[in-house]
DNA sequence: AATTCGTACAACCGCAGGGGT
DNA sequence: CACCCCTGCGGTTGTACGAAT
């Protein structure tokens, strides 16, 4: 493979030639690895041609930055982390490295990545734009309930103790508009499930329903203050009434959906049974 | 069993912005 | 100020793999 000689920097012809590309063999990640544990990482282009591997600076910031730095999380995304990415990006849009920051371990990749396979194609299957104001409203009505049982379902079923989901109904309830969530608790450097009862609040869920909605992050738990999607009074306005229709001709539990594992709502009846 | 198709995810690409000279 | 280099971001592509036919 060759590789062209605009994206290589200062590369000469002959370093050119030698550039590898495509996938990373085990030999080149223990190379990386061993070079940045000694000499840490940055300056990759000098890195890059330190360490001896025939890879440009800017292959191995990916490859490590996005595989092999050592606290990258692997394997799917929880409910948990699926609920905030779908709230940091009714915030931010496409900004996936801002909306990765609040996600420790998870890398803004890995979240573009997920929100093509798994978000994308619902709205390819709904026939509506993933950026339009209906397909927010798809989410919000279908997708963000159903997250939320997905964690009240997993907290219940993997902790005995009383870290699980709670009512907080009898905390006091958040009036008018919601606060900015409190991100900074989430940076990329603390883990947001670790601390106590960290408060967390979606705005964009709370904007949903006629009362605020409030999460507690407590043990690794997300609870639920509150979530009335059924009072949405959003749904109510010309943009959405298309949207009731579209949602009305798709079969949201067919068996493409429900294979799914984002959307998969077979767990979720066997705990309501 | 062979082929086609769809999905997930790693990797690449172009571009913009910042810092140094 | 202009230029160069480096870094990071977001969009896109390539490919391995499993499912479906």
């Amino acid at each position: 493979m060759r590789v062209s000689k605009k994206m290589t920097g200062s590369c000469n012809e002959q370093q050119i030639d030698e550039l590898r590309r495509g996938p990373w063999t085990l030999d080149e990640d223990n190379l990386l690895i061993h070079y940045i544990t000694c000499h840490g990482e940055g300056r990759w282009n000098s890195l890059a041609k330190s360490s001896g591997l025939k890879r440009t600076g800017k292959s191995c910031r990916l490859r490590w930055l996005n595989y092999l730095k050592p606290d990258v999380k692997h394997g799917n995304l929880t409910p948990q982390e699926q609920l905030l990415i779908l709230e940091l990006h009714s915030k931010w849009g496409n900004r996936w490295s801002k909306i990765a920051q609040n996600l420790p371990g998870r890398t803004d990749n890995e979240i573009k990545n997920y929100w093509r396979t798994k978000v994308q194609k619902q709205a390819r299957h709904l026939k509506i734009d993933s950026n339009s104001k209906v397909f927010v409203e798809a989410l919000r009505q279908f997708l963000v309930p159903r997250l939320l049982e997905k964690v009240e379902f997993s907290s219940s079923s993997s902790s005995s103790s009383s870290s699980t989901l709670k009512n907080l109904n009898s905390q006091p309830q958040v009036k008018g508009k919601v606060k900015e969530a409190p991100l900074e608790n989430m940076s990329s450097n603390s883990n947001i499930y670790s601390s106590n009862s960290k408060r967390i609040v979606f705005p964009y869920l709370a904007e949903s329903s006629l009362q605020s909605n409030a999460y507690f992050v407590e043990n690794n738990n997300f609870d639920i203050m509150s979530f009335n999607h059924s009072n949405t009074p959003e749904f109510r306005t010309n943009d959405t009434s298309a949207l009731e229709f579209q949602m009305a001709e798709v079969d949201w539990m067919s068996q493409d959906l429900v294979d799914d594992t984002f959307w998969n709502m077979d767990e979720l009846w066997q705990f309501k049974k």
